[in-house]
RNA sequence: GGCGCCGUAGCUCAGCUGGUUAGAGCGCUGCACUCAUAAUGCAGAGGUCGGUGGUUCGAGCCCACCCGGCGCUACCA
C-alpha cells in the first residue's frame, strides 16, 4: 500500500451544458459522468473536492430558439436551466454548486477578467466583415447562413463550410446567400470588436501543452497544432444577450461579450459563488490560487479548443490581476483536460433537428439512473467514439450488472438475512477466507488508480472483475449447504461474503452511487455512503434568486478502503438492485426512435 | 485540401517505452451447482492482429504506400 497522502484540494470542472435544449445521452457521457466518477472517489478518498458548473445561457442560439418558442431568451433558460439541473440531480451528478451563467455573480467576474485583460493590452480592437440578419439586426454566426457554394455550386453549402466538396468558405463569398433562421438575405457591414491577442500567449501556451504528459494523445497533440498557428480571436458580439462589455464604446443595447468568454469563466464565477454560498467568501482561493490544488476538466471533444487554450490564455492574461484576484496569487491552469469523443445513437450522429438522440429526462422516465451510468462508463467514447445501442443497453444491464455484482449482492444478502437475519459472527479464517477479503481489498488501488488516470472504463472493470472474485468465493463455498451441516462454518462463510459486498460496494460508489447506497443501507449500514443531492435557492440582493444544484457531501460516511463489517449488525430484508430488461425493450425503444 | 484517430476472436474493446504459446467481457459449446432476478462456477472452441513492402536477432506495437471507417479544421455552442 502507498502511504496515505494529504488530502489534496482538487477542482472538478465539467463543461456547461448549453441551455438551448434538453441534452441528450451523448453530453452528459462526455461532462458529467466522468467528472462524477472522479469527483466522488476523490471525496471517499478524503480529498478536498470542488465541483462547479452551470448552465451555459448566452450567445445566439439561445436566442434563436426563444424565438423559435416565442419566449425571451431569459425565460427560455430558465425553463432549460430547470430541465437540465433535473436531469442531472436525478443522474446524482454530485455538483457542490451547479449555477447558470445569468447570475449577477457571473457576470461581474466575467466583466473583471474582461476589463483586465483589456487594460493589460491582450483585447485588442479590430474591425470586421459581419454578417447581420436584416429582420432582426442581429450578428448572424457564418453556421446560420447558407447558400451557393462558389467552388463547387452546391446549394446547401454553410457560410463556413461546404458539406458537398468540404472547401472552407467565407459566408462573404457564397451566391445568392441567406439566413437559415428566416430565409432573408444577410447584409454585410464592417463592425468593430474587442479581439483577444492569442498570438501573444503562443510560446507559453506551447511550452505548457508540451509538459502536459499525463494528458490523453489527441487532446494535447490536437492542442499543439492549434497554438502553431493562432490567430487573434473576437471576443465581442453583435448581439443583445451576454454580458455587457465593460469597456467604452460598446454599448450595452448592441454589443455583448462572446459566449464562450463568459462561459469558461464560469468555473471561477461558479467557485466563487459557492464560496459565498457556504459562507467562507474567500475559501475558492484554496483552489484557484494555490500552486498544489489540481484542476480537471471534462468534456466532450467539441470542446478541446476553448479549455487548452482560449481560457489558459485567458488565466494567464489575467494573472493574479483584477479585482476578484486582488494579486493573491496567479489563477490556476488546468491540471488535465479530459476530453470525450462522441456518441453515437444506433449507429447514427445524435442530432438535436433530425431528433436522433435520446434525451436524458426522458430515459431517466423509463430506467433507472445507475444502469445508465454503469453503460456510459463501461462503454463509454474514452478514446474513440462509441455506439449507443439499446441492445447493447439491455445486455451490459442484464447479462453484467445485474448477472454479476447485482446477483453477489442478492444471494448474498438473501443467504444471510435468512438464516441468521444478522451479519453472522465469523470464527477461524480459512486461507480462501483471507485470500478472496485480500482479493477485494487489492482493489481498491487499482481500481482508484485507474480512476485518477481517467481510465474509466478500465476502471469498472477492475470493479467487476472484484465482483467475480467473490462470486467465485460463494460458489466454491456453497454457504447454502453449509448451513445445512456445519451452521458454524456457514456463518463464516456468509461473514466474509458480506464483507467482500461491503468493499465492493464502495468500489462501485464512485459509478453507481444509488445502489451502492441501497447496498449500505441493506447491510444495516447507517448514514450516506455518498448523499443526496439537494436544491438550494440563493441569490443577492438586486437580482432574482435561482436554485443551484449542491450536496451536503462532507456528511458521507463512504471512505475508500475495505470494509471492516461489523457481526451482529441487523440485515434489512433484500430486494433486487437492478431490474431485468425483457428483450422486448430493444424494439420498443427503437420504435420510439424511429427504427424498426 | 490540412491535421489527427481508428481498423486485434461472432460482438464491444485491452494490449504502456517492440521480446517467450496475442488478452478481457459478452456470446457460443460442454460440465457442475441450484442460495440467487435461470443469476453463478469450471472447462473449452474461436483471432496471426485491414493489405503490401520494409527496418530489426525479433513487430499487433517502428517506417512507407494502399484499402476501409471516422473526427477536427477554432469568429456554432
Amino acid at each position: 500500500m502507498k502511504e496515505r497522502a494529504l488530502p489534496e484540494k482538487i477542482l472538478v470542472a465539467p463543461a456547461w451544458p448549453y441551455a438551448s435544449g434538453p441534452r441528450h445521452i451523448g453530453h452528459v457521457a462526455g461532462f458529467a459522468v466522468p467528472a462524477d466518477v472522479f469527483a466522488r472517489y476523490h471525496r471517499l478518498k478524503g480529498d478536498e473536492v470542488l465541483m462547479v458548473s452551470g448552465t451555459d445561457e448566452h450567445g445566439t442560439p439561445v436566442m434563436v430558439s426563444a424565438d423559435r418558442n416565442g419566449v425571451s431568451p431569459r425565460e427560455l433558460a430558465d425553463r432549460n436551466n430547470a430541465v437540465i439541473r433535473d436531469d442531472l440531480r436525478n443522474l446524482g451528478i454530485s455538483y457542490d454548486c451547479f449555477t447558470r451563467t445569468t447570475t449577477r455573480n457571473h457576470h461581474l467576474v466575467t466583466q473583471d477578467i474582461f476589463r483586465t485583460l483589456h487594460e493589460k493590452g491582450y483585447l485588442v480592437e479590430r474591425s470586421a466583415l459581419g454578417a447581420f440578419s436584416p429582420a432582426t439586426g442581429r450578428t448572424l454566426p457564418d453556421r446560420y447562413i447558407e447558400g451557393t457554394c462558389p467552388i463547387c455550386g452546391f446549394d446547401g453549402a454553410r457560410g463556413d463550410q461546404c458539406d458537398n466538396c468540404g472547401n472552407q468558405l467565407d459566408p462573404v463569398d457564397l451566391i445568392d446567400p441567406r439566413s437559415i433562421i428566416d430565409g432573408s438575405t444577410p447584409e454585410f457591414r464592417e463592425t468593430t470588436h474587442l479581439f483577444l491577442d492569442l498570438p501573444a500567449f503562443a510560446g507559453r501556451l506551447e511550452e505548457w501543452i508540451s509538459a502536459q504528459d499525463t494528458w490523453r494523445p489527441n487532446v494535447r497533440n490536437f492542442s499543439l497544432g492549434l497554438v502553431r498557428e493562432l490567430k487573434p480571436r473576437a471576443m465581442t458580439r453583435d448581439i443583445d444577450w451576454g454580458v455587457v462589455v465593460p469597456v467604452d464604446g460598446y454599448p450595452a443595447d448592441t454589443k455583448r461579450i462572446y459566449v464562450w468568454f463568459d462561459a469558461v469563466i464560469g468555473y471561477l464565477s461558479a467557485s466563487i459563488e459557492w464560496a459565498h454560498n457556504v459562507g467562507r467568501p474567500d475559501a475558492w482561493r484554496e483552489w484557484w490560487q494555490n500552486p498544489d490544488a489540481r484542476h480537471f476538466y471534462f468534456m466532450g471533444k467539441d470542446n478541446i479548443v476553448f479549455h487548452t487554450v482560449i481560457w489558459p490564455a485567458m488565466l494567464l492574461g489575467y494573472g493574479s490581476g483584477g479585482a476578484f484576484g486582488a494579486g493573491r496569487g496567479d489563477l490556476h491552469l488546468p491540471t488535465n483536460v479530459v476530453a470525450s469523443e462522441y456518441v453515437t445513437m444506433e449507429g447514427k450522429k445524435a442530432s438535436t433537428s433530425r431528433n436522433v438522440a435520446i434525451w436524458v429526462n426522458d430515459f431517466l422516465s423509463r430506467y433507472d439512473p445507475d444502469p445508465l451510468r454503469y453503460y456510459l462508463t463501461a462503454a463509454g467514447p474514452e478514446t474513440q467514439d462509441s455506439d449507443f445501442t439499446w441492445e447493447e443497453f439491455v445486455r451490459r444491464n442484464n447479462d453484467e450488472l445485474l448477472a454479476n455484482w447485482g446477483n453477489l449482492v442478492n444471494r448474498t444478502l438473501v443467504n444471510a438475512y435468512r438464516n441468521f437475519g444478522e451479519v453472522p459472527k465469523p470464527s477461524h479464517l480459512s486461507d480462501a477466507d483471507s485470500g478472496v477479503i485480500a482479493g477485494v481489498a487489492g482493489a481498491f488501488e487499482e481500481v482508484g488508480a485507474l480512476i485518477d488516470e481517467g481510465r474509466f472504463r478500465a476502471a469498472i472493470a477492475a470493479a467487476m472483475r472484484a465482483s467475480t472474485l467473490a462470486n467465485q468465493y460463494v460458489a466454491e463455498q456453497a454457504p447454502w449447504a453449509l448451513v445445512k451441516t456445519d451452521r458454524e462454518r456457514a456463518a463464516t462463510v456468509l461473514y466474509v461474503a458480506l464483507r467482500c459486498v461491503d468493499s465492493l460496494k464502495t468500489l462501485f460508489a464512485p459509478f453507481l452511487p444509488f445502489t451502492s447506497q441501497a447496498v449500505h443501507e441493506m447491510l444495516g449500514n447507517d448514514g450516506w455512503l455518498a448523499g443526496p443531492l439537494e436544491y438550494r435557492v440563493v441569490g443577492e440582493e438586486g437580482e432574482p434568486a435561482h436554485e443551484v444544484l449542491t450536496g451536503d457531501y462532507a456528511s458521507w460516511v463512504g471512505a475508500w478502503a475495505p470494509s471492516e463489517l461489523a457481526p451482529g449488525q441487523k440485515l434489512q430484508e433484500p430486494r433486487p438492485l437492478f431490474r431485468k430488461l425483457p428483450p422486448e425493450t430493444v424494439g420498443e425503444e427503437l420504435e420510439r426512435l424511429g427504427i424498426s
